[in-house]
Parts: C-alpha cells; structure tokens; sequence
DNA sequence: TTGTGTTTTACGACCTCC
DNA sequence: GGAGGTCGTAAAACACAA
C-alpha cells in the first residue's frame, strides 16, 4: 500500500495522464509481453483486428457493478463514465505502434466500432507452436441477445476481459507492478472495468509473477537458485524494461532506469 | 466428445499503514 | 476504520491429448 501512496505522491512519475518515460511514448507491441496472451494468446497484430476485433466492448462489457443484487462492489468510474478515456484524456492504444483501427475507440471515447464478431481473421499462435483453432470464438459465444453473457454458476462467475482490455493492464503492469489510485481510476474509466477490478487484477498478475518466479528457481539450479537480486525476481519481461523503465523493486524502492534508486520507502 | 491440466477472475482471511 | 497488500482458494474459461 506504500508503494502506492509513494507513487501516489510522486506526481513526476504521472504527469498529467501518459506516460511518463520517453520511451513509453509509444508502447512496445504485444510481443513484448510474453506473459500477456496466455490465455487468449492474440499476439497485437492479429487482435488488432481491424473488423473482427471485439471492439470496446466486449461481450462482458457490463461492469460487475450490475450485480449489485449479489454484490457489494461500488460503483466505478465504469459504471459512471461509458466512455471510455475521452475526459481523462489518456488513450494509450492510440498510441499504440500496431494497435488495432478499433483503438481509436479509447482515444475518441466512442464506441465507434462495435462490430458483431465476425469470421476469425487469422491463425494466433497458441500455445506449442501451432496455430489456435478458432481464435474468436470466444468473442462469439457469449453473443446471445439481450444477455450479457455473464456465465453465472452458484454464487461464483466472472467475466473474460478482452484482449485490449487485457493488453493494457498489461501495460501498466509493466510499467509499474503497483498501480497508483490515480491511474487506477485512469484505468478502470478507460478500460471500462470498475475500480475494484483493476486492483484485484494487479493483484492476481503480481501474485502470477511470483508464481513463475518460483517456477523458474526451482527449474534453475537450486545452487544458483538464489536470485541475484534476492527475492522476489522480476519477469523477463520486466526486467528487460527495467533498464530503461522506473520500477518498485521487491523491497518497495522505486528503481530507475539502471536500476537507480528513485524513491527508498519509508520506514514504517 | 470427453477428461484433464492450466490460466484467469474473484473473493475471503489476515496483515500493515495512514 | 478504510484501503490496499499477500496468500490461498473456488470456479469459469480455455487448451489439448486421447
């Protein structure tokens, strides 16, 4: 938590609602997160889908704030602000290099292009090597009329967020493993999740970090098993940004590039 | 088609900090 | 007390082999 309040504080870190490092000004194509699209491994170029992208709004667009009757969650800047990053002003797939025609959707915060799903566009990479079979059928399952899709078993759902929605915290992610209450709120109202949604994905993706951090020691020599830096290592991913990206190191600094110390936390 | 393993959302418990 | 952290776990969504 005072990593977020460090960052928090730290408005040189944000200013004003992009990103900060030159080199972020535009983001590294989706090949660069090797851990994004593990799931619905759509490498950027063949999400970017020009016609058969899900659009914005993904058949899960309905924010769990719908759900009121079973849960308790607050209500988002989602659930308040449909459109997506136009007030905030921050449009990072605008930005990006090959995103999708569809991005424009956040930088304009208009849902200019919700097409239905239509044929797959083309073979993604899956996992081996091979080519998934269908590639979008998952944005077109759910597509049932006046549903929105929200598979609902006992007390337990959840939704699939989309590939661009996913791509994005991905990007925060890489920029940052602890997201401010700012850009969290930048986030949740450009992604159209809530809030609440964005934390418990930083949440999950660090606790998954950490999970193939372990994974990768115990495959490595247990002699060698300790990390250079200690604990706590960084994804490949990261730590390839790390040297040009600010980064919180495992003991809360705010690593610079190089691996400068920006911030130290304070003692608590 | 089915069974199985993995990944992704989401939550609760518990902790620390302000 | 509230917010957000980790940790553990449930269950849906998915991949893939048989």
């Amino acid at each position: 938590m005072y990593v977020s309040y460090l960052l928090e504080k730290d408005v040189g870190m944000y200013p004003g609602s992009v990103r900060p490092h030159p080199s972020l000004q535009s983001y590294p194509s989706a090949a660069q997160y090797p851990d994004y699209g593990g799931y619905h491994s759509l490498s950027l170029d063949t999400a970017a889908p020009t016609s058969a992208s899900p659009a914005w709004l993904s058949p899960y667009n309905a924010p769990r704030e719908e759900w009121s009757h079973t849960t308790t969650y607050s209500a988002g800047p989602a659930a308040l602000n449909p459109s997506p990053g136009g007030a905030l002003g921050y449009s990072p797939v605008a930005e990006y290099p090959t995103g999708p025609p569809c991005s424009g959707v956040l930088a304009s915060g208009h849902h200019q292009h919700q097409h239905p799903p239509q044929q797959p566009l083309s073979p993604v990479p899956g996992a081996g090597g091979g080519f998934r079979r269908t590639p979008y059928d998952w944005m077109r399952k759910p597509a049932a009329p006046g549903s929105s899709v929200k598979t609902r078993t006992k007390d337990k759902y959840r939704v699939v967020y989309t590939d661009l929605q996913r791509l994005e915290l991905e990007k925060e992610f890489h920029y940052s493993r602890y997201i401010t209450i700012r850009r969290k709120a930048e986030l949740a109202a450009s992604l159209g999740l809530s809030e609440r949604q964005v934390k418990i994905w930083f949440q999950n993706r660090r606790a998954k970090e950490r999970k193939i951090s372990k994974k990768r020691l115990q495959q490595s020599d247990p002699g060698t098993a300790q990390n250079s830096s200690g604990s706590d290592p960084l994804s490949p991913a990261v730590s390839s940004l790390s040297s040009v990206l600010p980064i919180i190191s495992s003991n809360g600094s705010i690593l610079g590039p190089n691996g400068t110390v920006l911030e130290i936390p304070v003692a608590q």
